[in-house]
DNA sequence: ACTTAAATAGACAACTTTGTCTATTTATTT
DNA sequence: AAATAAATAGACAAAGTTGTCTATTTAAGT
């Protein structure tokens, strides 16, 4: 079962998008752009996807899948189900190393075109949903002290996940997920 | 002393970009809406503004300077120490409330127009830097229970305010925040 | 090999963008 | 009241935007 010819163009299209989008912005990528560095065509673009917005959507789909299952796994990785918390850290901040911490590519995409179409703030909700359950289940399972309740610590863990990438996107650093960290190890 | 005739033009300016640029993005707003809604001439702009650029600096500058200082009045008005720490979250959820869970004006720069021009980049990490300080003087203040350490409370409060913005964006509601206050409540 | 489907290059329309420039009117100051 | 400075309306250039359409080439399935 080999690749459809459709599907890998989609693909070179989604691969050119993610790239773009996340370190350009949405508003500063123009089609032309996306179909040059894609070297597809521009018929072929509006053939698989209505409009610049269609293809926002179907990006930010397919980044949310791909980044919660790369998450999974990263946790999936430790025994410990005190470290495993620690991990989402850990995870967040090697993300954001790597992206040269140009932020949380939902944020970007709530802050841009968050109010053009229903289906982006959609995604942004399920993804940032997703991962607070997620953690949720693992403060559940993680033995915490009871400094906080369950609900609390997720909640505290999912917030300074989240500044953490604000900040370390404003300071170009990872230092404020570091603190972050043990501070979260602290409570634990 | 009453004011100058180009300092009501450069007012009238500011306060449109403020708005247009918190509300619909600095990339969906062209200059020609700026000096429509403004009731300005194009020539005015361009006489007081080098560049679209030149007035988004402008106007993150003049922000945070008003920002900043309700901020410091807001706390000023609550006595006890403790409950100053808790009138941050307090001023982040009220501001969020009164322009509806835009997000962090900030922020919001940042993943536009962060990588456009350096003074932009630098004004949003002072504002992030002089932000933190002030919560680190108000939590030295404190005389909180010592669950954490100074650094650590402060960056606590800190990133959750920071995550519990960014959360109430992407909900629409504040939730995350009023969150945020209790776990904090419960640290000190 | 033949037919059907898909991808291509690129012209084009219609519109929007930032920034400049001119000619005119409105304030302010001496 | 005359001179100086500032604001105005709006045309304009040059480039960029999304999206459509045609004519041609390439690949796949039977």
């Amino acid at each position: 079962m080999t690749k459809q010819r459709g599907q890998v163009v989609i693909d070179k299209i989604l691969d050119t998008a993610d790239r773009l989008f996340y370190n350009q912005g949405y508003n500063s990528t123009g089609i032309n752009q996306v179909i040059e560095e894609s070297d597809i065509a521009k018929a072929s673009l509006y053939k698989h996807f209505e409009s610049k917005t269609d293809l926002m959507v179907a990006y930010l789909q397919r980044f949310h899948q791909g980044w919660f299952a790369r998450l999974e796994a990263y946790v999936a990785r430790v025994a410990d189900p005190k470290l495993k918390l620690l991990a989402v850290l850990d995870y967040h901040r090697e993300r954001q190393q790597l992206r040269e911490y140009g932020g949380c590519p939902f944020i970007k995409a709530n802050n841009e075109a968050g109010m053009s179409d229903t289906r982006i703030l959609s995604e942004i909700q399920n993804a940032k949903a997703r991962v607070k359950k997620f953690i949720g289940k693992l403060v559940a399972k993680s033995g915490h002290r009871k400094i906080l309740t369950n609900k609390e610590l997720t909640e505290t863990i999912f917030l300074m996940t989240e500044g953490g990438v604000v900040a370390a996107s404003v300071f170009k650093k990872p230092a404020d997920l570091q603190a972050a960290k043990k501070i979260i190890q602290k409570l634990i």
